[in-house]
DNA sequence: ACACTAACCTGCAAGC
DNA sequence: TGCTTGCAGGTTAGTG
């Protein structure tokens, strides 16, 4: 699913379509997704202008005068702009048709995905760390967290209440960027290597979004294209493959109950 | 507080 | 050709 890049290159593509839009209707085919679409959502939007359009860690958020709707893609979400009269394809869920004549629509075969609505604060955004790509986040940061901390480094910087928007793809490259194992203790890791990492986890998702993202199955942006970061990848998805630095077969292991790829000779 | 697991759901690839 | 198993861009609830 769709990590920071790809969440952040839908934002880019659909946001200069809803932008100043009325809603004409909501429809929803399957409710039943991560959460229960907010029931009654369909009343609370009809006929309201959408204000703003914005991303918060992985969740995009529309913004109407009376509340705002909030958007996971979860593992296999996917949003597009398209002509309202669409044939609907299997596992087209909901629908945002816009007075302008276009439509928003949500697929998403695996159902991890969300769609909420509140007219106050959404508490799935409380907690949350800090953006990746803004100034706040750095290595000193990192390493003031790190502090005691024993679990996996990887883990560390996939975590929520860490730094948001890393998930298994980009945290297992800039590990590898930065040459540090995966499975290594966050707080037996130096300042000095923190900055680098924090760095290198910038570079990547910058490197990532310029690309349009990352696609493996199911990603693609708001008007039906794929990510080309994949061809970019070091270590994700290339276990057992030769290590585009040093040639040496790339290892794997699990970590969190995800699977992580590395070098076992450039990551110390 | 922290570390770790199971669970949500569908599709696909690998192994037998 | 089937059937079974395990794994997939995430997050949360529950356990020690």
């Amino acid at each position: 699913m769709p990590e920071l890049p790809e969440v952040e290159t839908t934002l880019r593509g659909i946001r200069p379509f809803l932008l100043g839009e009325t809603i004409d209707d909501l429809i929803i085919r399957q409710p039943s997704l991560r959460y229960p679409v907010t029931s009654g959502i369909e009343q609370s939007v009809r006929g309201h202008a959408i204000k703003e359009v914005s991303r918060r860690a992985k969740y995009l958020q529309l913004h109407l005068d009376n509340g705002s709707m909030l958007v996971h893609l979860g593992m296999s979400g996917s949003l597009r702009i398209i002509e309202p009269n669409v044939d609907w394809k299997k596992h087209d869920h909901i629908q945002l048709k816009l007075v302008s004549g276009k439509a928003l629509r949500y697929h998403d075969p695996r159902r991890f995905g969300s769609r909420l609505w509140s007219d106050e604060a959404h508490w799935q955004l409380n907690n949350l760390g800090p953006e990746p790509l803004s100034k706040e986040f750095d290595g000193d940061y990192l390493y003031s967290l790190s502090k005691g901390r024993k679990i996996a480094v990887k883990a560390f910087v996939m975590t929520n209440s860490v730094v948001v928007g890393v998930g298994n793809i980009y945290a297992s490259e800039a590990l590898f960027s930065t040459g540090i194992r995966p499975d290594r203790a966050a707080g037996r890791i130096s300042r000095n290597r923190y900055n680098f990492l924090a760095e290198n986890i910038k570079v990547t998702l910058k490197n990532a979004i310029n690309l349009g993202g990352t696609t493996l199955r199911d990603y693609s942006n708001s008007a039906g294209d794929p990510g080309y970061f994949k061809q970019e990848l070091f270590v994700y998805g290339r276990s057992g493959l030769p290590c585009k630095t040093c040639s040496n077969a790339l290892a794997e292991s699990r970590i969190g109950q995800r699977s992580s790829v590395f070098c076992p000779k450039c990551q110390v």
